[in-house]
DNA sequence: ATAGTTTGTCCCGAAGTCAAACAAACAGCC
DNA sequence: GGCTGTTTGTTTGACTTCGGGACAAACTAT
């Protein structure tokens, strides 16, 4: 039951009809492929005639193409169609603090190459030409991998959805920062930007990467645990932004009033107890936000930590446990605030999930307002399925089978 | 940017176009009431033709009505339109732990009675018998009002969306019970039931009583505090219900781990700080939460704290002031968490409104993560505006203004 | 009275879905 | 090899809807 704006809508043409039918059949053909015609003509209740019509628009597109011919007990065999990802692909752009990464992808977000690093350039200007020169290369040097669809660039910090300009980046020292144009001119190439927990649940929305096949659909959570805490939402189906770009900032929802002070000033907030820094400072004694790069221990990362922590080193142990103890309880405060489907989480302390789980569990269990919150699905989500870098490639390649805008 | 669902999706049928026109139509007279079809075509870009079948249809349907004639520089002068809300009544209905309040509105919510109240029966069975009654007697007193299109009934606690069922409500010590089917089957009515929350932010949406005449549109969240703490969260013009119809439970978001014991059983829920019980505890200087009834004091209200604190009071004051505090500092994580375009916030506090609003807004600044978070719009809502009656009615009549469900 | 303007209706073409008919492809059986 | 029954995919005509232009109605100004 949605309410329709009535200073923003969409009214219905002649081929708005049409529109729907093309994109429930593509994410139809995305999800169950191979499927023959006449099972999508049964699936949506439709006639054959329908469904011939819209497909063979689809392959005239070349979005979609038939494959082998199917399997049948009697009568003419069908012709299994496929969505048509060979020969285009994504550039997927991951900016982080310390590093860059990026990866070629096709059309479903499957890696056409491994990941290539190189540091990040704090100067906006400089990273652009070292992001333009990389992506050039990269695509050179992968011609039979097809044309370039476009640029999905994440980002950690706020980004501003209608312009794409980088509103604020911490870490990274940037504000109102555009990327979009000069990125553009310098590949030539479309190019979308967006904030990297979005864009995390983004990909899990549309099951890209590893995982399930066809994901049961619902309203769901991920949480990035890194530097900082990223955290994407979806509901209804569709990515929450909010009014100021801002929604879904659970890394800064108060724990305890008194708690830790948080790199946002405040004190408290979940950040403060769960990020990367607040578990190393928990393992070494010290407070978690002293200046903007802790000076000491650099090198030192909560990878390691769990290391040692799998060695047998008990303050390690402690650090990792009491992170898990507060990532549940605010994890609780996530479930009860959203009650989602599922909640993902990545990030290196995923690498612990086996020591983690139990008291991430117990922690959500105590604060979760039912037992069915508390039994919400938790799935860690590994570095290995590089999370930030399908989101990035879904960015680009999401649009294309999105539900119209309608009514 | 939606994605379909591949297993929950609306093909687009011959008819669905007309649908979706015909909805927008609505919601313009609605909005643009009084409005011509010349400027409906104009407003929506489509031909005056198409405006004609659709109007006449609703004209037909008795939805809509051609009132006066309108005045025009030159030419001929249009014939406005208007919602046909004469002789379709609705009843509210408001389930308290000890009062249950009801009202007669119209199909745009104006109220067309007064409220009346009576002592709640904690016994299903028993309410649903006093309910009918006084539901068949203030229809009967009210014939000129016309014909009855349902019931809307909010209770408070978590409600099954499917099928109607109160799942939980702590206050009345309810557990699944079906109030719908035995109401239904007493007066012959359809009957619609939701959390009160919910069916607050629901009224607020569609901007059903006072207020506003067409609010901007936008994600909002309702806040009501009473015994509890309820809320209602709207997110892209539709209602969060979440995965096990929790949704937005902010109430038991934490603020503080070590915080007060909450009725919930946990510690630092946001409700245990701002809950009416809290804010008398606080003035009475005693927990909040002793047993499901506080003995003594139980006819001091906090209405009449804040007369107490109007009247000079300091400690009266000191109480409301970190109830206020606590309010603002909640209100932070939600804001933080979905960053909506308008909080609303009902409950007896809002009496003191103007003593509370400077300290509200202070502490939602100290917490919220970017200055404009910091200045979302926060409006209360007054007793006398009946919130909970006012949403109570949206649950009857907003379907029939809602878009149809597509793709 | 006449000209000009705006509203609301009507009519026909374009585009889409629906149901039914039809050709194509295939397995099994005589 | 030929016939039959079945399933797939295409085609065709009926029905619905939007889009644009024509037209009558209603009204003001001159």
């Amino acid at each position: 039951m949605r309410r329709i704006n009535p200073s923003r809508f969409a009214v219905a043409k002649r081929g708005t009809s049409r529109e729907i039918n093309r994109q429930i059949v593509l994410n139809l053909i995305r999800s169950h492929q191979p499927i023959s015609r006449a099972d999508l003509a049964r699936l949506m209740a439709v006639s054959r005639g329908t469904v011939t019509l819209i497909v063979n628009g689809l392959i005239a597109e070349k979005l979609v193409f038939e494959g082998a011919t199917g399997e049948t007990v009697r009568g003419r065999k069908p012709t299994f169609l496929y969505i048509d990802a060979r020969r285009r692909t994504v550039v997927a752009a991951d900016i982080r603090a310390s590093e860059t990464f990026l990866m070629l992808a096709d059309l479903l977000g499957k890696p056409l190459t491994g990941v290539i690093s190189f540091p990040t350039d704090r100067d906006p200007k400089a990273l652009v030409q070292v992001l333009a020169a990389r992506i050039g290369r990269l695509l050179a040097e992968h011609p039979e991998a097809g044309t370039c669809e476009g640029i999905g660039v994440v980002v950690p910090g706020m980004v501003e959805h209608a312009t794409m300009r980088v509103l604020h980046a911490p870490t990274l020292g940037w504000r109102n920062v555009d990327l979009r144009e000069p990125l553009a001119a310098a590949t030539g190439l479309r190019v979308q930007i967006e904030n990297s927990g979005r864009a995390c649940a983004l990909a899990q929305m549309w099951a890209l990467g590893g995982g399930a096949p066809v994901p049961s659909h619902g309203d769901l959570v991920f949480v990035s645990v890194s530097d900082g805490v990223g955290v994407g939402v979806i509901m209804n189906g569709e990515v929450l932004r909010g009014r100021h770009n801002i929604a879904g900032e659970f890394g800064h929802v108060a724990l305890s009033l008194e708690g830790p002070r948080c790199s946002c000033g405040s004190n408290g907030c979940w950040e403060a107890y769960i990020s990367n820094r607040a578990t190393l400072a928990r393992y070494f004694g010290r407070p978690a936000h002293t200046g903007p790069q802790d000076a000491g221990h650099r090198h030192f990362t909560v990878g390691d930590l769990i290391a040692r922590a799998r060695g047998g080193d008990a303050k390690a142990i402690a650090a990792i446990e009491a992170t898990a103890r507060y990532l549940g309880l605010g994890l609780a405060s996530v479930i009860n605030a959203l009650d989602p489907a599922c909640v993902y989480v990545g990030g290196e302390i995923t690498l612990a999930w086996d020591l983690i789980e139990g008291a991430v569990r117990a922690a959500l269990a105590e604060r979760a307002l039912t037992p069915a919150a508390g039994a919400t699905e938790i799935r860690p989500v590994a570095a290995t399925e590089h999370p930030r870098l399908q989101g990035a490639a879904a960015l680009v390649t999401a649009p294309a089978f999105a539900a119209p805008v309608v009514a």
